[in-house]
DNA sequence: TCGATGATTTACACTGTGTAAAGCAAGCTA
DNA sequence: TAGCTTGCTTTACACAGTGTAAATCATCGA
């Protein structure tokens, strides 16, 4: 960490060093040196120091940056707003299959930094709190709906829920082997709807 | 990579090298310095360059290093000879945390770099294609047993049970969630159950 | 015209990786 | 016992990428 988001120097600016950040990311992975961003903005390396402090302060906002242009809000309305268990978790993960897609190069790096860098660490357990929460939120609806299946709390099934629909299991499906996207859904949904609904 | 594993040096001092490297890795994760590992082997950080090559010749080491003194064959056979579907998903998650939790910080290591280094991403997408041989292997037993549920291709199947049992998933279900090994094969077990068996 | 701001240029310190070469101790072999 | 090989050490250095520091410059508003 270093300067707080937002202090220093030309908002557009800043939004360009990010524009060209996410591309690195997005095809060089964490190994993006600042040099090459720099170069790609248009600016001098120190440019890039002086807006994000450092390497985890750029990655970090880039972060932040990307919670913005995101929006969740709505897509999970849609989710809750269904109108029974099966169609609701087919909902989520469509939601889910959507998610990791747009942010996929930038979890890629954050999964592998979590764990030697404090301040991306900190940034990701964050957004997966929300995960979280919101997987929570699903389940809770499934057992309002009186469809939870009896053998599960709504607990477990959350945190089941949440951790069976991670970035590796999407990335492996999807992209080691290949699955499409409409493949991900229907088998995973397929997968959840047996387990989780009362018969 | 670069020098061919096994042919240079004195065993004894590569083993004692690895040995360090995987008390490292376990603590330090993908941090780790060269200089360091030497130094806690007691050698100079050359003996680990004539040795290992490189950083990337090293973990490489460390994971058939690993291979060797994990065995899982006579695991797996054990899977495999459940007297029915229920019982066999149940080895298969018990064998599955078991193995995560023996290789945990390589496989927190591995999964980092996977992407940036060639070499160590060819090791591990390796491995993992025995693991999916091996689920695979698991679903054509219960397939065999007439106890796939209709709905389910063996492909489909084994892709999943593949994907969900996952480092991701269970990292976060007994890292972060705190969910102890046997909560973590009952549940599995439960999801897996209900979906794949039939009724 | 002054001064603040945003950015540039240049320069440098530091860390970690990887390479090169000379030397040294132990053991085998003629 | 001389000579060679092997396994390792020591020293030295090149290189890349990060991060810091300071002087300079251009622009714009008061």
């Amino acid at each position: 960490m270093s300067t707080d988001a937002g202090a220093y120097g030309d908002p557009e600016t800043r939004t360009r060093i990010l524009a060209v950040t996410w591309e690195l990311v997005a095809d060089r992975g964490s190994s993006l040196k600042l040099s090459e961003v720099a170069e790609r903005a248009g600016v001098s390396r120190q440019a890039v120091y002086l807006h994000f402090g450092d390497r985890s302060g750029l990655l970090l906002a880039l972060v932040h940056h990307m919670d913005e242009s995101l929006d969740l809000g709505e897509s999970l309305a849609h989710v809750q707003a269904a109108p029974n268990g099966a169609e609701l978790l087919e909902r989520a993960m469509r939601l889910n299959t959507d998610f990791w897609n747009a942010i996929q190069p930038v979890a890629q790096v954050l999964e592998a930094a979590q764990h030697d860098d404090e301040a991306l660490g900190a940034a990701w357990r964050d957004r997966m709190e929300l995960r979280q929460m919101a997987f929570g939120m699903m389940i809770q609806r499934v057992a309002d709906l009186r469809q939870l299946a009896a053998e599960w709390t709504v607990e477990d099934a959350s945190a089941l829920l949440y951790a069976v629909a991670h970035f590796d299991t999407w990335r492996e499906l999807t992209g080691q082997l290949d699955w499409t996207d409409d493949h991900y859904v229907e088998a995973m949904t397929r997968l959840l709807r047996r387990s989780l609904l009362a018969a």
